[in-house]
Order: C-alpha cells, then structure tokens, then sequence
DNA sequence: CGGCAGTTTGACAAGTCTCAATGGGGGTGG
DNA sequence: CCACCCCCATTGAGACTTGTCAAACTGCCG
C-alpha cells in the first residue's frame, strides 16, 4: 500500500469529520510510515515517545524488566493507535505478530498539532480511555486469577476484539504463540499449554491446529474467567 | 472546605489558563461534592462513569473480581483525576485512606463540556496517558517480578509521588495499610509482611510503627526492584 | 516428505498462599 | 495522662499452584 493510501487510512479512522485541509496538511507532514514483518520491532531502544497507528497486521506491546524477562502490555490489531513510551522502569517495543503496516508520529509533535482540532484531542482521548480500561481489565487478571481463569478471559477478550460469530460459538484465529499468550497472562508457555488442555478437556473450547480455536460456551468461559455475577 | 474552595481547587488544577468564564461556570454547574471518611467507598455501584478531582486525602481504585477478591488498580493523592467506569466484567469502586474532600462529574457529561475548550481536554488527556503509564508499569510488576521485586518497586514509586527528602534518604508515612498494599502487589498480607521483614534486614529500609518508612538505600531498592539497566 | 520450531505432557522444585498463633501500635476510655 | 484493648502486623509450618527442566510429539513450511 502506498504511502498516502496508508495515510488516508489513519487520517478516516483517527481525524475527526470535517477536519481543516490545513490540519490534515500538517499531519501527513510529519506522519512516517513502515512495514513490519513478523518479529519486526520498529521503535525498539527509540528515545522518545511514539503514537502509532497499525493499518494492517497484529502487534504487541512488549515490557522488557530485567533478566530477560518480558511482558506483554497489549496486544494491538488493525485500526488501533498505540502510544510506545521512551523507556523508563522499563523498555518498551512495538513487535508485529503479523506483517503490519504502520503509520507513526513523534508523540510531542502529534499532540502539539492535535491541539489544534479539539475533535482530534477528544478522539485521542477516547481511545486512551480505552487503552487504560484493558490495562486496569489485565491488572485485576494479573494480580488476582488463577491460570485457567487468566486464559479464559483471555479468550473471552480476544473473541470480543478478534472473533467470528459461528453458529452459537465463536472462532478466531489467534495471531499470538503461546510465549505470547504467557507473556501476555504472567504465565509460562507450559502453564498456558496444560490450561488449554484443561479447557478442551471441560468441553468449553476446540482448538484447529496451533492457532485456530473455537470457542464451544461462552457461558461457562465467562463463569470461568472469574468475573463478578453483575457482568452478563 | 466550603464546595465554593473546592470547586476552585479543581478549577486551578484541572481547567486551563485563560479558560472561558462561560466554560467555568458550566462545570461548576454540573460538578457534585462529596466529604468521604477513611474506608467509605462513594461510587461503589455506580451505573455510569465518573470523573472524580481528589481535593485532599488518598484514595484507592478497586476492582471486584469473583469469590471477594480485590485488586488495587491505583492509589490516588490530592490533586489527582480519576475516572471511575461503571462496572464491566469487574466492579469498580474508589475508597478513600485517608479522609477525602471530592469533587466529581459524570464522565459523559464531563467529556462534552470538555471538548469545548481544546486545552481541557488536552489536559485530561495528559492526565489519562500518566494514569495509562502507571497501570502499564504495574502490569510488568504483576506479571513478571517476584515479591521482593514488586515491594521494592511499590517503595520506589511511592516515594516518588509521597515521598520527602531527609538528606541521601527518602522518607514517607504510607496512608495505606499491608492489605492495601498485597490487593495492590497480587500479594497476600502476610507476603507483604515477609518482604518488609527481607528489605530491612537486608537494610535498604527501616520502619516507624506501622507506617512509616525510610529508604536508606535508593539505589539498591531500584536494583531489587528488577528495572532495566537503563533506568538510571 | 523431512526437518524444525512450537506445543504438549510429565516429574520435580520453588515461591507464594493458607491457616494458626504471637506480638505490638495506636486509639479510646477511664 | 496512662492503661487497656483491639486490630493490624509479624512470624511460623505446611499445602498447593505454578515454574523449571526434560522429553516426546505435531503442525507447518520448505
């Protein structure tokens, strides 16, 4: 895709309805543009603050602590802006799961000009709102469920984000590996691989092959996530 | 403090410089006031979101996960905004420490005032992208660190936010009891407990009753706390 | 079809939780 | 102002979930 393809894309998606041409001048100058395969991590080891804009692929937002040690903060699809943090505590990257093409910008330049646009400020917001109610969603997973119910609402989650409705089940297609989905739950990949045998097991899910799965009863996936009743 | 002070609390806090007379007399028009005592939770059960100022005092985020589970999403200090959503698969709630003097404001109708000043919402945004940072570092510290590495992280960060300087020590009084403290860290009290106990006999920190603390040794806490190399 | 990376399964170790008892701080009432 | 008492914190012993190490298996890609 081209360059202004891919920016058109991010300025439908992101730009608010009846934005400035001067306003979409300024933000296609200083938008930068990138493919990502597989494993790519473009804004490792970057000194300053980036928003992102994924057209196309699955990322994820990866933690480095010490040791070796990783932790997935999100997971990110096509449509999604991604703000990656300058490293503090901890270093930050964006890595694509899948392929990606990905809009981006130096966040202190992007927040100046979208200032400008009240609209776009409140667009921004939004999705950061968003951004912190799945980091807060994670947190109570992380701190306080058991494996199984770590990865059924994992599962639950991603159908929601990522999933096909067939039938009464749900199907999808996971983008992530295993050490993904670990790093992602605080678990290790054997951990997560017994959960997913477990669950097979109940009769709650079916898996095709390394990555496909269906998910047999949301229901009981939703009891077993841990949630509290009031959540229907 | 008379609702007029605390309106104004906010008002220099939050609004922009040079806001509109109009716009400041339309959020005082829609703010609400709330005197909270140590361990009452005003928003428990609320059906809609909520933009709350912490005037005075502390207060802890909390979400409810099955079978009375809590976990700390964030503590939060005078001068703080924060949004409390109504439930989703978790129930939310903020509880104050320490007594509190709250000004607060439905999100929605929060947000469409906000959207006529561009810098307000420029502001929340500010404040929504720290809250996101802070929630993304305590997802790397419940996933991937041991006990004695989330205490020492917890110490690290409080100190900053609390904390004052007593020569090469940083000393604070902590409103928050251990159980805040293990529902903050995915820890059990009595973990809590023991790590405190590891800490000051491995002599990075004392303590004063039951909450006060000194940490004696800054650089070898950030050490424990598993940081990258690269946080200085 | 063959090789390899990713996944599954098993046995064992370790860190944290649970249950229980003791200790101490700090607030209250005399 | 002091003493008492209750709640919180600390400490200990044993159980359990998850992590670690190792081996076998299987999709998937060339």
């Amino acid at each position: 895709m081209s360059y202004q393809d891919l920016f058109e894309r991010f300025a439908v998606q992101v730009l608010p309805l009846g934005v400035s041409d001067g306003t979409h001048s300024r933000f296609k100058s200083i938008a930068r543009f990138t493919s990502a395969r597989t494993g790519d991590a473009p804004f490792k080891g970057t000194s300053t603050d980036q928003i992102a804009f994924v057209v196309s692929g699955s990322a994820k937002l990866v933690a480095q602590a010490s040791h070796g040690r990783e932790q997935v903060v999100a997971f990110h699809f096509a449509g999604d802006l991604v703000s990656i943090p300058a490293s503090t505590a901890h270093a930050y990257s964006l890595c694509a799961l899948e392929d990606c093409e990905l809009v981006y910008f130096p966040a202190d330049e992007f927040m100046r000009l979208a200032e400008q646009e009240s609209g776009m400020v409140a667009e921004v917001l939004n999705r950061s709102l968003q951004a912190l109610e799945r980091c807060r969603e994670k947190t109570v997973a992380l701190g306080r469920k058991t494996a199984q119910e770590k990865l059924a609402g994992f599962l639950v989650t991603m159908s929601d984000r990522i999933g096909t409705c067939s039938g009464p089940n749900r199907e999808m297609v996971l983008p992530m590996s295993r050490k993904d989905i670990g790093d992602s739950l605080g678990l290790t990949i054997e951990t997560v691989s017994r959960q997913f045998s477990e669950l097979r097991s109940l009769g709650l899910i079916e898996t095709q092959g390394r990555s496909g799965i269906s998910l047999l009863k949301m229901q009981g996936l939703k009891e077993r996530a841990g949630h509290v009743k009031s959540a229907a």
